[in-house]
RNA sequence: GCCCCGGUAGCUCAGCCGGCAGAGCGGCGGCCUCGUAAGCCGCAGGCCGCGGGUUCAAAGCCCGCCCGGGGCUCCA
């Protein structure tokens, strides 16, 4: 039965715009071309792939379904769009040609501006889908020109019963804790929020190459793949594991700071055992799993587990909450789908901070969440992510809102930006509140980074329990909180902020605290290399890390190569320096060059650094001796 | 997981309608001893991702797999 598989697929989209530009003609039959940008406005795009056997006929019925649609939506301008992806058995070129030709004809009958792109080229596409729930069809076409499936239509009793329990409302809360429905919110001066809500709510996807960081965190010799691994389990070779170190250093002296009492649990865990078995099935399919002689263990996937358990056995009173256990997961594993890793985004193997703060009671829950979201944001400054970079989200059940409003509205203003708010019917998850800070990256993807949950389930799942003023044994509310997120995304993110940083003609660079080198010596010739050591041992006894160009290279390489490394300060040193005592010092940050004294610098350093971890630098200090990881 | 694109020297990539494996950078050797973003000359370096097939002949064509990327989906 042939006919079945013939099929016309498009893609409907309801756009505020969609902008293409012919790249390079990438099929045997391509159209001529201006290669510039075209944009269109509010219009819808019918992304389109033409299948072998899809009768002529067809076009006439595609169009009048289309039009009828843009009518309804109001859409005044209509894009025809070669878009060969939606089918693994697309017809010939001159055949698709054809039949995109006749499409367009037929549009032109109607009173309608009709647009399309060029066949057989390789285009650069981004689209912004409206935020509608009509915006997105996907329609499906049979030689007789019926429409066989559209999700519109299609009817799925199960998963819509599911659907209505996880209903959303979206809003958008000011720092006033208004909630504006996010149709009625003006997005201007919060672009970024409007990305993230877009990404959150319209699925809107700009189409783009590999992610930025990708290229830097590997020419920067922080991260790698590991082809002999599975996907997403990374190797971080010698600048890099010194960057994570230090980030998790500082994350746990942060969260000790707040009271976190530090442990360390096992990172696997028997899949049979009661208390593990219902979280488990919640969540299948997504554990690395070991098997060891007649078990299965599960590799953890967040310190939950650990931390549960270890506070079942606790002896907990009233009086010792609220109570932080805290631990660094190195490391915690998910087995996301293949498809959803992109290289420090989402990993499958990464190292997070987890602390779950055990709680008397909702008023106390409340009063702790409160100074978790400072911590975390000063977790996420101490990187360089300011809330400039970030956006928050808040999620919660109709009914934990309506007993909370203050609270809800003090969230949003200690972040101090209007946030993005989603709202369930009923409580599905085991939380009630769950907020998280997303950085918006250059792809305008979001990704997570802090997050803190209100969980009202766990406590009793596990048999964890406090004895109250009464005397009698209750079940504590539990937070859970990432301060940071997964410390490889606050990489990823430190990485593409400065990739975005360069894009707008600044100087990417980490911060200084987290520099592997922090300071380069380069001597102008050989002579002067006996100085340069004693000044580059000076620097050390003061805890800077700092590294000497005794390479047989010419200056100007020196500095390129300094440069490229994104080093915070250049010292070169030859006979000016000698005879004054002072330095010559290349300021990144400033983009200057200055003198100043040893001590000077030194002093400089040290202030900019204070109250972050130091670690040495753990490569050679002598350029000549360093090898590269590539 | 599904669809699409890619994988060639350490890196970035060219070669691809079948006919001797290439460039730049990096590495190594030599010259230059140098003042703030690439000094000069030379040399070495390849399972053309892996496996199978077609062919007189495969980096190239076909099939399968692995790895990466994009999209879908997902993100407790």
């Amino acid at each position: 039965m042939p006919w079945e598989g013939w099929f016309m697929k498009v893609l409907q989209l309801h756009v505020d715009y969609v902008e293409y530009e012919p790249i390079k003609p990438e099929s045997s039959i391509y159209e001529e071309a201006e290669r510039r940008r075209y944009r269109v406005e509010d219009a819808l795009l019918l992304l389109t792939s033409i299948e072998e056997g899809d009768g002529e006929r067809l076009a006439e019925k595609v169009i009048s379904d289309a039009l009828r649609f843009a009518e309804k939506l109001g859409a005044k301008r209509l894009v025809i769009y070669p878009y060969a992806h939606l089918s693994s058995r697309l017809a010939s070129p001159g055949h698709a040609l054809k039949m995109l030709k006749l499409m367009e004809e037929e549009a032109r009958k109607h009173e309608v501006e009709v647009w399309r792109a060029p066949f057989g080229w390789n285009k650069r596409l981004v689209v912004a889908v409206k935020g509608h729930p009509l915006a997105e069809q996907f329609r499906s076409y049979g030689v007789e020109g019926q429409l066989t499936v559209s999700r519109q239509e299609e009817e799925v009793p199960q998963a819509l019963k599911m659907e209505e329990k996880l209903k959303s409302y979206w809003y958008i809360m000011n720092t006033d804790g208004e909630l504006i429905p996010v149709e009625e919110f003006d997005f201007r001066g919060h672009e970024n929020l409007e990305a993230f809500t877009r990404y959150e709510i319209a699925k809107q996807r700009a189409v783009l190459e590999q992610p930025p960081h990708v290229q830097l965190m590997r020419r920067l010799e922080i991260a790698d793949y590991e082809p002999a691994s599975d996907p997403g389990n990374m190797r971080w070779p010698a600048k890099g594991r010194l960057i994570k170190s230090l980030l998790e250093q500082f994350i746990t002296q942060k969260v000790i700071e707040y009271g976190g009492v530090e442990v360390e649990t096992p990172i696997m865990y028997d899949m049979g055992h009661p208390a593990l078995e219902r979280y488990l099935n919640r969540f299948p399919a997504r554990q690395y799993i070991i098997q060891s002689d007649q078990k299965k263990f599960f590799l953890r996937f967040a310190a939950c587990f650990g931390q549960f358990l270890l506070a079942k056995d606790m002896q907990l009173s009233y009086r010792h909450l609220p109570l932080w256990l805290y631990e660094l997961t190195r490391y915690s594993f998910r087995r996301e789908k293949s498809g959803e890793l992109a290289g420090l985004r989402r990993l499958r193997a990464f190292t997070m901070p987890d602390t779950h703060a055990f709680c008397r009671d909702l008023e106390q829950a409340k009063s702790e969440m409160k100074r978790r979201l400072r911590m975390s944001m000063e977790v996420l400054e101490a990187v360089g992510l300011t809330r400039d970079d970030l956006e928050m989200a808040i999620r919660f059940t109709k009914k934990f809102y309506e007993e909370n409003r203050d609270f809800t509205r003090e969230l949003a203003q200690i972040f101090g930006k209007p946030v993005l708010v989603e709202m369930w019917e009923e409580q599905f998850f085991y939380f009630i509140l769950k907020w998280e800070l997303n950085f918006v990256d250059s792809q305008r993807k979001a990704a997570a980074l802090s997050t803190d949950q209100i969980d009202v389930e766990n406590a009793k799942q596990y048999g964890i329990t406090y004895v109250d003023a009464d005397g009698r044994k209750k079940y504590p509310i539990i937070l859970h909180c990432s301060p940071s997120g997964a410390v490889e995304r606050v990489i990823y993110a430190m990485l593409e902020k400065a990739y975005m940083v360069k894009e707008r003609g600044g100087k990417p660079s980490l911060p200084l605290w987290l520099s592997p080198t922090q300071v380069r010596i380069i001597p102008v010739a050989q002579r002067h290399y006996e100085d340069c050591l004693r000044i580059m041992e000076e620097m050390e006894r003061n805890e800077i890390r700092v590294d000497l160009d005794d390479r047989d290279e010419s200056m100007g390489r020196k500095i390129l190569d300094a440069e490229t490394e994104w080093i915070p300060y250049v010292v070169v040193y030859g006979d000016k320096e000698k005879e004054t005592g002072m330095l010559s010092v290349r300021v990144r940050e400033e983009d200057s060059q200055k003198t100043m004294s040893l001590q000077e610098l030194i002093n400089q350093i040290k202030s900019k650094t204070r109250g972050k971890p130091f670690k040495p630098l753990p490569l050679p200090k002598l350029l000549s001796k360093r090898p590269s990881f590539h």
